[in-house]
DNA sequence: AATTAATTAAATCATTTGATTAAATCAAAT
DNA sequence: ATTTGATTTAATCAAATGATTTAATTAATT
């Protein structure tokens, strides 16, 4: 009979400091990032923060975690489907990744970047172990490379798709401004990449194929 | 007489600094490095950094140009060379890339995590700015896409270069976590994409011509 | 030997910053 | 009305940190 409102009205403060946090961390990562940052970008107060989360590491650690499980959201459901080819796994994963790279352009340099100062970390808090050695596309894989008599490693391809992807959002700042395109333009040309990018790994794959005919 | 072997074994203190400095401000970041840390990594003592250099700000701001200056070096001439081919000029980029990142593996994310958390400093302190328009690979460009037809926008193209070059060195850590690799299997995988690279671009250059014949 | 500059060690300052506390206020539930 | 929990305001603490200073020491130069 308790109607728990109060949860409510809670979770709408916790998640205004956490929405806050995000957005502070994401911009300036954890080091450059105040606690009074957060509880200014929250309209809430200092006291607060501390109040539901109880420091600035833990804060951190929750939104570092769920920015991490966002990023690799129904990656493994993809690269598992039964029902799609090669190519259509890379035009899912092309098109789910852009079109959440144009919402949030900054979180791929923003989890880089603290993977990269702080490697030990996420391996001990965020379990990072996927068995992906019976992934359905490992399978397709190996009979297009056997039937192609394709020889390159295919991480190869796998860094090609995610660079392609990814990339172009992490310099896009530098990129627009030695390019001098406006933030629509460029994402216009983001886009055009969720087709173009599957038929440029199409090409790839075929230029690495034995010549056959 | 006075032979300075001092002098070239022990490099002097000021650039016992600033290599101290490079290594812990790419290592982790200018918000996350203490002045003592540089201190420490140096093996000379907080006050010196004062002495050669007024803050942590103005040191950091010498390795910072350095570090795109170094990044940006002989682009401009490979860009800009009369004698070699568009793809020439793809594996030319690509072999000084590589061989530079697997060098300093850590460089981009440092550098493009600079710019995104503090974009402004590096549009008032640095001057980036050079005419693109009369490179000599421009021109190469447009006779190429017109003989062969091609329409995307050329910025996706080189896009692409930077994306398949620099991309792998970001996402390496995460990647060799999660394929298991060694640093030295990576390595030769890298090495490996100096040659692959160029043809991967001309297959999406050529996956965009307009069928000929 | 005397002078000068480079370097160190140590202490100290002022500020920033993460964290905590206490008292007051406000809203909602009972 | 009272209670309870959420929130604010303000102050404060302790530690970290960038910066500075002073005196002593070392090395090189003249």
């Amino acid at each position: 009979m308790k109607v728990n409102k109060e949860i409510e009205v809670n979770a709408s403060a916790e998640e205004k400091i956490k929405e806050a946090a995000r957005k502070v961390f994401t911009q300036k990562g954890y080091a450059a990032t105040r606690t009074r940052d957060i509880a200014e970008e929250s309209g809430l107060n200092l006291a607060l923060i501390n109040y539901y989360f109880r420091s600035k590491e833990k804060l951190f650690d929750i939104i570092m975690v769920e920015n991490i499980q966002m990023f690799l959201h129904s990656i493994m459901d993809t690269l598992n489907d039964r029902e799609t080819t090669l190519k259509e796994k890379v035009s899912v994963l092309a098109v789910h990744y852009i079109d959440m790279l144009i919402r949030n352009p900054q979180m791929p340099i923003f989890i880089l970047n603290e993977i990269n100062t702080n490697p030990q970390k996420l391996v001990d808090k965020i379990g990072l172990d996927i068995d992906k050695k019976d992934l359905y596309i490992v399978k397709q894989w190996k009979e297009l490379a056997k039937k192609e008599g394709i020889k390159i490693h295919p991480v190869h391809i796998i860094m090609n798709v995610i660079s392609m992807t990814i990339f172009p959002f992490i310099a896009g700042p530098l990129l627009r401004n030695r390019t001098g395109l406006t933030l629509d333009e460029f994402n216009k040309l983001m886009e055009d990449r969720k087709k173009l990018i599957p038929v440029w790994i199409g090409a790839i794959i075929k230029s690495a194929s034995a010549p056959q005919q």
